[in-house]
DNA sequence: TTGAAAGCGGTACCAT
DNA sequence: ATGGTACCGCTTTCAA
């Protein structure tokens, strides 16, 4: 592979002077500009991006940290930053964790390493007061509400969503509302959010047999649909945890010829769409986006909140 | 930041033997390394990836190019290289195009200059031969059939899905079958490669009427669906190019309260699991796993076509 | 077992 | 406008 020095010999001028025209840095006379593309022309010359990076100690690498990216919230975060890092001259690399400690702390490795510029987590299974320690090695930004922890972050305010569609559903006179989450109240925050909201807006606590958990899935809300069916549990809606579980607790209901209780999903995605039915939208592409810009700023923690909304949709009979 | 030369100091003992520590290469006395192993310690050290990456020559990054992945064959394909990816060394590097040629031949530059150890390609707005005069600067691997020109590829194999669902519709004695697609048979393969499967069942030209292009989302489909119906064009079955956009097309059916063609979709995707609508699976994911294998491979030129199904659903009334 | 020194392929400062 | 050269931080060969 030819190099700057192999063009400089041919060309009969310097490398500092061939790093320049490269650069278009600094007056060149004409003739040299000439002759230096000439040679890098014959001898099919590219500069190489390694050797910068090191001579200038960046990668203009941002890497991004997913467990995997099944779920509209990962998959539309990596959405958003994708398209965040087109308008850059970044480019953003996937890291995968599947929530694994040990990768996750690879990669703030790496980024003490100067492997990458920056890193976003969109979720994680360290604690976030280690990512926190990372950031003098440079920025780190993940994608929920840190509290006290002084790491920047963009996060969806889930509240605002949660808050209104409940209150809707109160207004409209429904009671026995069910509910579908990923994992408990103890271990998701997520899950904690959704009951408090439920508490604060219905005064008082959540029944259990209202309440299923490990319900992730289309199949999964099929059959947690069934359960409630067969334990002979009245419901007037359900409220899940995702707009693919709902639809499948929907199909069960209708394969059995049951009329459907109201449905609320969340995540705004195709399937809600698809059948009319309501959903929190959590703007999960935005918080890539931001996520991403963040990441750019190098400067000092901050935090960034994107408000939520409450889709209302008329569930049409069939 | 500490580098290398910090440590032999520290630790009295020179660049050479630490970096022998530092790569658990050949023999290295105890005491050598428990001393530069504390000075490590001491002074927060880690080597520079970007300085290994150039004394090595090699970055341990793919990259992947996709135009977007707003449809399931760009991001299914992603998803199927980013699970090759866990199982090795090196890491995935997304590198959006939307079909822009200059941003293509920009990536194909950066491989020249090393910046990716290999590039794998899912589709392109550059001719084919460009990408495979790139290869000898390393591995490039593009995700469809390449016919004659002499670029390693991996594919899916869609004649057999098309020739089975349409057999089977023959055998039903389906006679009118209106096709969508996003672009007309000139310009796209798969258009091309439907309607030819067609002429091979049907032994006769698809009529032009019962054929739209121009169709890529839900809503298209809903629209186009409605067309046909405005213009009393009759239908026992539509053949679409995506599980979405037939969907679309069922719904505008249902609004109406017409009779549902029967219909068949494209990759297999949730909408039509939900809705039980027969498809054709084309198995993107497995493509991009072996995209992603097959760039590892550094080797000769070499060329997988992935087979793909026709997966037969009843469609229930509702 | 250890060290010196020559790369790897550029950038950028300092002279001329 | 151009050239010389130190340096970025590590790997690797060669010699001791």
């Amino acid at each position: 592979m030819a190099t700057i020095h192999d063009i400089a010999r041919l060309s009969g001028y310097s490398v500092s002077t061939v790093s320049r025209v490269l650069n278009q840095k600094n007056h060149v006379s004409k003739e040299a500009e000439t002759a230096i593309k000439k040679a890098i022309e014959e001898l099919d010359y590219v500069p190489s991006e390694i050797a910068r990076d090191l001579s200038r100690g960046k990668t203009l690498n941002i890497g991004i940290v997913l467990p995997h990216i099944k779920h509209p919230f990962f998959s539309d975060i990596l959405n958003g930053a994708i398209n965040a890092s087109f308008l850059t001259e970044y480019h953003l690399v996937i890291l995968p964790s599947a929530y694994d400690e040990k990768r996750e702390l690879g990669y703030l490795e790496q980024l003490r390493s100067h492997a990458f510029d920056g890193l976003i987590f969109t979720s994680h299974g360290l604690p976030l007061e280690t990512l926190a320690t990372y950031q003098k090695y440079g920025p780190v930004v993940c994608c929920e509400n840190p509290y006290e922890v002084p790491i920047s972050a963009v996060y969806s305010e889930r509240s605002m969503a949660l808050q209104s569609s409940l209150s809707w559903l109160k207004e409209q006179g429904y009671k026995k509302i069910g509910f579908f989450f990923s994992r408990e109240e103890k271990l998701s925050a997520t899950t904690r959010e959704t009951l408090n909201a439920y508490r604060s807006v219905f005064k008082k606590e959540p029944e259990t047999t209202y309440v299923k958990t490990g319900v992730a899935t289309y199949a999964e809300g099929y059959q947690k649909a069934k359960e409630w069916v067969d334990d002979s549990v009245e419901l007037e809606v359900i409220f899940s945890n995702g707009d693919d579980i709902v639809a499948g607790a929907r199909q069960y209901f209708l394969d059995q010829g049951l009329p459907v209780p109201y449905l609320v999903g969340q995540e705004n995605q195709l399937s809600s769409q698809l059948m009319s039915i309501s959903t929190n939208d959590y703007q999960f592409q935005e918080i890539g986006k931001k996520a991403f810009e963040l990441v750019l700023k190098q400067g000092e923690i901050e935090q960034i909140s994107v408000p939520s909304t409450f889709m209302l949709r008329e569930t049409k009979k069939n």
